[in-house]
DNA sequence: CTCTAATGCGAATATGTATTCGCATTCAAT
DNA sequence: ATTGAATGCGAATACATATTCGCATTAGAG
């Protein structure tokens, strides 16, 4: 941040222009996303928009930071693997996940879609560390002799695999296949890979 | 196009501009790439460029109309499933996935992470499609009376699920995980659940 | 060879977006 | 109440990119 908000007025200017970036990124797509309207939605004068953030990576950055905050509580309160049956745990988590793209509007979704030029990275890491855990967790419990390195590809493959095919499938309108029959069959995927 | 390309000359400047907007994919990316930049790579002048293109998207499209047939070719000499092991076909199919996303300089790779803001349907459709036909010869044959409407969603996870997942390891230059693992570990996941 | 339509050119123009800077207003310490 | 620092403003400026258009060159039919 190029200048601290010192007083109260400044402090909230700067929360209604990181709110107001996720209702441009909603409202235009991550490409028609500009200072100028971010400010406008803010009800902020570019300049001072210029006050305190770089421009809109800054932005943006800043946004990412503060959602990531919000999905690590969400996952938080999901049961844990090592004290609940494994596929209901996962069903659970991808529940979750369907819920979460589909919150803010699709907010979650247009940074998904666009993970290759945001900082994703922090948010990324955060969660497969999230999932790595638990899948330790639950597999050092159940087989004392799980082999770790392996258990690293499978997380990647496992959390990749769930995120971008439910972006894919929230993506288009085009309602063949049934959301429900889509985190099933991620289920059975996950269960089944991860077990055997 | 704009206007039809009637003389040698004409359709050889169309040729090699589609040429140009790949390479220019590749040095620049999807966001840096503009149409001056693709007539200077080129070597022919913007003039000449919106003579026969609307613009970038034009082009872009052109170009991935183009390397849809390549894609098709190649995939036409894949082993087919109904005449030979399920898990070397989907083995041989995740090499030769990997090989396109690796081939041309990346290309693929920046297609594939552009994929909701470029004319993607079609190949993706095709791609499908084809996995799509594959599936049911398969499993017509080793088990009469799979229900069909339960393969669709079984292949768009699969296809989605490798597709993405390649994407996101290519994309990471850290080389934690390898290729191998990977492929070896996609092609366990979709072994066991297309046949579970 | 001649002539016309097709082609090619690129400076000029239009548009959208980023970023600054001098001035006006407000805060809060005294 | 006074005052300096902090804040807010938005027209002005800079820059990147898209797109056009009048003129020069070339292809190829006759």
């Amino acid at each position: 941040m190029r200048k601290h908000p010192r007083q109260r007025r400044s402090r909230q200017l700067v929360d209604s222009l990181i709110e107001a970036t996720g209702r441009a990124l909603v409202e235009y797509g991550l490409d028609h996303t500009t200072t100028v309207r971010i400010a406008e939605i803010a009800g902020v004068s570019v300049g001072s928009l210029y006050q305190y953030f770089e421009g809109k990576e800054a932005l943006v950055e800043a946004l990412m930071d503060k959602l990531a905050g919000d999905i690590a509580q969400g996952l938080r309160r999901l049961p844990l693997a090592d004290d609940a049956d494994l596929r209901e745990t996962v069903d659970g988590a991808i529940r979750f996940g369907f819920a979460v793209l589909h919150s803010r509007d699709g907010l979650y979704l247009e940074l998904v879609r666009n993970w290759h030029r945001l900082p994703t990275n922090r948010v990324a890491d955060a969660l497969q560390q999230h999932f790595m855990e638990l899948s330790r967790l639950y597999f050092i419990k159940h087989y004392r002799d799980y082999p770790i390195e392996d258990l690293q590809v499978r997380v990647f493959i496992v959390a990749n695999s769930v995120l971008f095919t439910m972006v894919r499938h929230a993506s288009q309108n085009d309602a063949l296949l049934r959301e429900d029959d889509i985190a099933a069959g991620l289920t059975d995927m996950v269960v089944g890979y991860m077990t055997h």
